[in-house]
DNA sequence: AATGACAAATACATATTTTGTATTTATCAA
DNA sequence: TTGATAAATACAAAATATGTATTTGTCATT
């Protein structure tokens, strides 16, 4: 049995003629004949019964359109489904991410971009920055969102925009009147930082400041910067963060830029933010959503 | 799109492996490479991700999946329930019949046929008898029974069983003594008769009589056989009846059986019972019923 | 009854499609 | 680097589908 045959099939069983239905199909009337023939030898009955005048269907052929119908019915089904997700228009996507994205300019994007997306499924999984390249590999995650410039086999990462690390004092602290300091300014002062084993960024900020010449005096661990800027807020100590972070507590907290030099020559050394991906990439949906989101961090009015 | 490329990818989506899924189709290795690329090239998408080492579905060949599966399940239920079709285990049989028939041995028949046959729906049309061969003509029904032995056009016929005319006495009727009475005994008696417009039954009673060379004084007119004999039983007067009706009120009317040479002579004047069908018969159903129905028939034990 | 018109089947050649063999290319593992 | 493995490619062979010409059978007309 083969589409072909079914196709024959219906047309000839809507026009009771195989010269009519022949010409309809763009063949003669003898491949017609034979097609339906075959179809009849192999399902091992007569689907029409023909006189030199007349063309009926049987019984098993009466019993045999809403199959034909049904089955080709489902292979444009079929046609169209696959139209959607080749173009990006239906499926899924997996997004590692941390907290903190939340708050900076992702959730906009996803807004924007699921309009007219209606059956796009774009799943955020708030996970462990140290993850996201393991669960990326094994397919748990189409991208990843962090602010570690990470490069492994088979991955690809673009950034995505920048977020340089400021200083937030608390707004009584005493370098509250400065724009810019320079972090060899803060050695003194009592630090709120990230959970350095969870955090990549904590880390790198603790290295900058060794690199600056002092160890931080970490006077509390957070696991989410939010609650670090409330801490400091709050006066417990200084903090460390990415600048789109601090800027949602501005009120509260005092902002200085880092003149250091580290941030200038030492790229790891910011909260910039990057996308990371597999080279390998088999779903349209996710090259869709990740071409564009680039296109739109690199255009988007910075906030 | 063609049934073999949805075969063949479904193979291959569950072997993962080129040379293993062209083994198990019983094809080359280059045959199955060369449809899969006509089967992507026609969908505009690519099914599988291959490196020369290993082969993996894309999004489009996992979405391309669950369709191409019903795709051939539904070809199989086709398969299947053609074959139920031509055999004869599932469609409509539609018989036209008079009422009479339902106090015959036929509905016995039905029963013991019916018995693994869920599927077939037998549909008994009490109708006039009168109307039976252009019903059977446009196909509303697909058997007739009746007592005529008519034919037509495209039609044919068989004797299903014999049923002779006898006389329906009251009991106390003054030849209710007697075994074998000639019709023309029965010229003084005032006769109970169907009604002769919907009857040829009726009519062909009524033309014996005259025949035999009286004409019946027609003391009553009824519709149903069993009406007339529960009138003969009331002592209203006599009736000429099939025998196997008649033999359900053995016990309150009085059977004679008719020896005039009409019952030998004259085919027509008599009760039996004929099947009528088309000639040209698409279904299987009808035709397995018609053909074990007149071998039942043949052989059933006489009752 | 004979004839012409029409529609499906058949015969056979042609075109297309599918398959098989041999080979190439690319990757992994030793 | 080599050998093994698996998919792609090139090309020939086989199978299948189609087209043309013709036959067969039926209907409608004469």
């Amino acid at each position: 049995m083969e589409l072909r045959q079914l196709r024959y099939f219906i047309t000839l069983a809507n026009e009771l003629s195989f010269t009519k239905a022949a010409q309809l199909l763009y063949i003669s009337q003898p491949p017609l004949s034979y097609q339906i023939a075959q179809l009849e030898d192999e399902l091992g009955t007569r689907l029409f019964e023909r006189t030199s005048r007349t063309v009926s269907l049987t019984e098993s052929g009466k019993a045999l359109m809403p199959h034909a119908k049904a089955i080709l019915d489902r292979t444009e089904e079929a046609r169209s489904h696959l139209k959607r997700v080749a173009g990006g228009l239906c499926g899924r996507v997996q997004i590692g991410l941390a907290g903190s994205h939340f708050l900076g300019p992702f959730p906009k994007f996803i807004t924007q971009w699921r309009q007219d997306r209606a059956d796009v499924e774009v799943l955020l999984h708030e996970m462990q920055p140290t993850d996201h390249m393991h669960a990326l590999k094994d397919g748990r995650l189409d991208l990843s969102l962090s602010r570690q410039k990470v490069s492994g086999d088979g991955m690809r990462t673009s950034l995505l925009w920048k977020d340089p690390v400021v200083a937030a004092l608390p707004l009584v602290h005493r370098l509250a009147g400065r724009e810019k300091i320079r972090l060899k300014e803060l050695e003194a002062d009592e630090f709120v930082f990230l959970r350095l084993e969870s955090s990549p960024f904590a880390t790198r900020s603790h290295q900058a400041c060794v690199r600056a010449g002092f160890a931080p005096r970490i006077v509390q661990q957070v696991v989410e910067i939010p609650a670090a800027l409330n801490l400091v807020a709050a006066g417990l100590g200084v903090a460390l963060v990415p600048a789109s972070l601090a800027r949602l507590r501005s009120d509260s907290v005092k902002i200085c830029q880092l003149t250091h030099q580290q941030a200038k020559t030492e790229q790891s050394f910011n909260g910039d933010v990057y996308l990371h991906w597999r080279t390998i990439e088999s779903s349209a949906v996710v090259t869709q959503f990740r071409m564009q989101l680039i296109e739109w961090a690199k255009n988007r009015p910075t906030a």
